[in-house]
DNA sequence: TGCTTATCGAGATCGAGTATCATTCTGCTC
DNA sequence: GAGCAGAATGATACTCGATCTCGATAAGCA
């Protein structure tokens, strides 16, 4: 629950309102416990029933995400995906299976980026590093689907 | 023009038919000279009224991808871009202004994501690792248009 | 040259994401 | 508790990147 706090926490922070189809957004969010697309998001709201519209779903993605509450990530096939995470710099580790991901922390990948800047005589503005694979459980599931 | 020989050899050796559309972008690839989107090259196309459908410009990107003579990367603006590369694994640094490009190599990202896979418990079968800034030129260059 | 079939190109279609705008609801004040 | 200003909502239309379909075309080979 504290995971929810957090989220419906995070709008107030940045001073937004806190509203009937943030928090339920919050809560989906929360029930998710992983990466996600805009699209799962906008279908679990209509399997329940929420009555919240595509452009309240997007524009909550948006805020999260200016907020720092949720990070932007792209899935391999190229899809956009949505991780729940901490506001400081950091990287994630996301399940191909289940979606869960785990955060990382920088790993000495920005010193390695003022390596490459040196290198390569480029100035590094910005710089991300994803990890794909499968979760512990995944890992352990029968089938793999 | 060896770069233009490797985009063609490369639909060559991988079973495909050097036709002339298939000829004409892999000359305009190389007249780009860095990362490029889909949309650039359709519009390339237009304005050279090469004749070519976007949906040939499509199904070339994905096969140069599936190739390894292309490497799709997402800019972190979110949208999809191309980058000429050589087939075996390493990473980008992309000129956010002009979109050349330059490969770095693994710089022992294989070993970090081993040490990722090791304390989070995840099969890790992918990782990408993307920079963003300003090539030496673009630095250089008067205003920041 | 003639045949087989991969490839092409035009257009329809899909789908994610955005813009618009009248209406509704939240947070705040009194 | 009532009222208010303005943020937020949601239905709809729209944009645009990308894919699919299918008849026509042309590359590669005998």
């Amino acid at each position: 629950m504290s995971e929810q706090l957090a989220f419906e926490a995070a709008f107030e922070a940045a001073g937004h309102r806190l509203t009937r189809p943030r928090r339920a957004l919050a809560e989906l969010i929360e029930a998710r416990g992983g990466a996600f697309s805009a699209a799962d998001l906008v279908s679990d709201a209509r399997a329940r029933r929420l009555g919240i519209g595509r452009a309240t779903i997007f524009r909550a993605l948006e805020l999260l995400e200016e907020i720092g509450a949720l990070d932007r990530i792209n899935l391999p096939t190229g899809e956009h995906a949505y991780v729940p995470c901490s506001p400081a710099h950091h990287h994630h580790v996301v399940c191909r299976r289940c979606g869960r991901s785990v955060e990382i922390g920088d790993l000495g990948l920005s010193s390695l980026a003022r390596d490459v800047a040196r290198s390569t005589g480029y100035r590094i503005d910005e710089h991300r590093f994803e990890l794909f694979g499968l979760c512990p459980d995944c890992l352990q599931a029968p089938t793999p689907a």
